[in-house]
DNA sequence: GTCTATAGTAAGATAGAC
DNA sequence: GTCTATCTTACTATAGAC
């Protein structure tokens, strides 16, 4: 996984590199304030006062995670302005399964799965993980199918059920699945069931809304 | 709310029991680690020592949560035996409509929803607190679902699905709208979206399976 | 069951040599 | 950019007087 800085630039540095993923694993099964900078500096292999040469401060390090998962999960979601053009090439029920293909192929990388389980928990105690959680995934994706269920609706490619209830109805199963998946995977268990529940998901979402 | 101790004793205490709401109140805001003993006893107004009388450390207090959580969420849920009365009794759309309102009383103790943010934070770092939650809450609902449903589906009052999938589709985003709707009480702001988003759920839901 | 006092450890962070 | 050394504060927990 390739991490950029608080100012956006790329992280080359192998140690500062190895310090973000030690954090990011740590803080993901301990918690923020559950890890201190000795946990991390120690599994580096380098002594506490060189982390400051790589971070202002611990804080740092979570600002830097925040924002990586903004930039990588906003390439989750394809652009508002493509979803008729993807609509007239794959149909409604492709749309929906291209779309929790996209998710999975953003959450193969185990960084990545790691910095959610951050997410989930931080959202409680944390006001900039609240906000990016409920605004960059929840929101953001809920307004997003709504969009899409209205140009299906349009299309008359599915049922006239009012848009909004469609992307409830359609997402909130999936992130509860989707936290069931992060757990499970990193807990190094089999992830079939849960993404059998997904594909099933689909299967009775169409059902319920196909004409 | 009453609380009982490790051992089973409710406990009587104003003292513990005023430092195990404060527990919970700063658990639930900063997590187990991010609150120290002296965060609690500050809080409370006696001395870090004095809080040793009370709890053998600061682990029995969340101990006890965990506890009280188990208990208190116990009762949500009717016994698996009484389903087939109830259906008898009310009909499925009005059982899943009470279900929902028997959460809802569940949760009006601000205790209550305290501790299931610390379930949701706690869940990724304490293996009690996971194996409470994706048990004692997850399968076990679901598991009663599956067993309601396969009964409503032997009565004909619903459609011939998977019972489990049923199960999934109707919990599964209430799982989703359970965690919205404690986090937005906890922000003291005003749930009627959410609880609108749950009534419309079983709604959605009954019109996709109603016979 | 409260307090004062204190032990012993761990925390985040910095100074300055190399 | 690494290290040693250190500072200061905070942490959990206990001893013992009242």
């Amino acid at each position: 996984m390739n991490f950029v800085d608080i100012h956006l630039e790329p992280i080359q540095s192998d140690t500062k590199k190895k310090i973000l993923e030690t954090a990011i694993d740590f803080f993901s099964r301990k918690g923020y304030t559950g890890v201190s900078v000795r946990d991390i500096t120690r599994e580096v292999g380098i002594k506490e006062s060189s982390l400051y040469k790589h971070f202002k401060n611990k804080d740092e390090i979570l600002e830097t995670i925040f924002l990586n998962f903004r930039i990588d999960s906003a390439i989750i979601l394809p652009p508002v302005e493509r979803i008729d053009a993807i609509l007239e090439a794959i149909g409604p029920e492709e749309f929906l399964n291209t779309g929790l293909k996209n998710f999975m192929k953003h959450a193969e990388d185990p960084n990545m799965r790691s910095i959610w389980r951050i997410m989930y928990i931080e959202q409680f105690r944390d006001p900039l993980a609240k906000e990016i959680y409920s605004h960059d995934i929840v929101r953001k994706t809920v307004d997003f199918l709504a969009l899409a269920f209205g140009r299906m609706i349009a299309r008359q490619q599915i049922r006239p059920f009012d848009p909004m209830t469609l992307a409830v109805e359609y997402q909130y199963p999936l992130f509860t699945m989707i936290m069931e998946y992060i757990m499970v995977k990193s807990d190094g268990m089999d992830s079939s069931d849960v993404e059998r529940k997904m594909s099933e998901h689909v299967r009775f979402f169409w059902s319920a809304v196909k004409p």
